[in-house]
DNA sequence: AAAACAAACGTAAATATGACGTTTAAAAAT
DNA sequence: ATTTTTAAACGTCATATTTACGTTTGTTTT
């Protein structure tokens, strides 16, 4: 079966990973590479998102996801589509233009521009014919068209919604440290917080739940670990601290 | 010269006003109406909202603060792109078949839909060729295409914004009572609250300014007036209540 | 002058925050 | 085996904010 592609219609995924180790938010991104035809001069060599055309019968929502399918192989993991970009020069840096005529795709292409969230080991570097690399939010390499830009204002969004909602979780493994939660919102925000009332604040939230294991392998007192139960979560209601008046 | 448009792609535009006296939230919606070349039968009469395609050489920002121009002549409002709609079926209604073959464009259309906020006294309802008219949120009248959906989700997207940031006085009038910014706040999250709490919450806001001037007209006491400063609201950083944890 | 009405102010208990000091459990070093 | 090291975990207190109410005040209407 043919699938035709809408030809000035995209989507691009912000894939955002967190390692516990570094402590650092990445991206995931796509290796962009294109040689002139006569073989020696190398006319591309940059990173880009991962990104594809809709197809004609397909929700925007769902060719995100086939994207991230075939980046990642993964799925059901937390998706925001952040916002459109369509500048009608968008696409047409220096190196973006060999590129464009070797895909062949229109130059005013609007792209949907979407945000993952998941676990940085849920993802296999080599599974599949993607050459891919995580980079930190704070360090990211020369990326073709708009897309640092995209990037960026993904970051900027996801701030926003980690202020109002525990999206956090989905960046941590299943089982956490308190630790881990303050160092990944601080990664993510740029502020520090107090260690003693941090781990109190979020230790009496009913959604956070202490198990019956602590951490393995480490050389210091290990860690207890907690659970995120967004059942609970989503059965509260706070009307304290609602408005931000 | 004559402007290219790009067939597939349009902006379409959710434009809230708030009546401070019926105390409703409002959106200004346009009369779509169509009867069949013999002229007997109505073959469309309902209510879209405002948008158009865009321009082949126009940024999607340009191209919405275009359409509201022409809707309402004003420029300068609170503007957010919050999302992107373009579902295969989306313009696939009964009614919306019809419409399309008229007006000549693409049944896979991608919108970029925007919101404003603006003071519906700003808005003259007859002063230029589009039939237009406030409606309710809550009492929505039927709509063309997959505006109620657009509508709906402008909405949600707005209650979250209004948890965030002080963007209610956009829709107030320059200067405002407490009692009109709690009676906003309560049609907006469809919450009640305690209004000696409240009224105390917000006067204590730096950039929260009582004026030297009252309500005039009014038989009772009359209220104090206050306005609101965004320079000092940004020049504000609460580290304060910071993380929704 | 009194009544009606909503604006505006006040109070006290409970809860949350911010800024710290102290104790504890495990691994590593002696 | 004991001590040292390290980070986890617990505790305290002053201050700020919230919640849930009661009371006073200024204007218009009766």
């Amino acid at each position: 079966m043919k699938v035709e592609k809408i030809p000035n219609l995209s989507v691009d995924c912000v894939v955002f990973g967190y390692d516990t180790t570094t402590k650092s938010l990445n991206v995931l991104v796509m290796k962009r590479y294109l040689e002139s035809d006569t073989g020696g001069e190398v006319l591309v060599d940059d990173y880009v998102l991962t990104g594809y055309h809709v197809y004609e019968k397909e929700t925007l929502d769902a060719s995100a996801t086939r994207v991230l399918k075939e980046l990642t192989g993964l799925t059901n993991q937390y998706k925001k589509q952040f916002k459109a970009f369509g500048d009608p020069d968008r696409l047409t840096g220096a190196k973006d233009l060999p590129w464009i005529k070797k895909e062949g795709f229109d130059a005013r292409t609007i792209t949907i521009a979407y945000y993952f969230l998941l676990k940085t080991e849920d993802v296999d570097l080599k599974n599949n014919s993607i050459q891919k690399k995580w980079f930190p939010v704070k360090d990211l390499p020369e990326l073709g068209f708009d897309h640092k830009q995209i990037i960026l204002e993904a970051y900027e969004d996801l701030k926003i919604k980690c202020l109002a909602e525990p999206v956090i979780f989905e960046l941590l493994p299943d089982k956490f440290t308190i630790n881990e939660v303050q160092d990944l919102y601080q990664s993510i925000l740029g502020i520090e917080f107090d260690n003693r009332n941090f781990r109190r604040k979020v230790i009496n939230k009913k959604y956070i739940i202490a198990i019956d294991e602590k951490q393995v392998g480490v050389s210091k007192k290990p860690s207890q670990l907690y659970m995120f139960s967004k059942d609970i979560y989503k059965k509260m209601f706070q009307k304290n601290y609602l408005i931000s008046i």
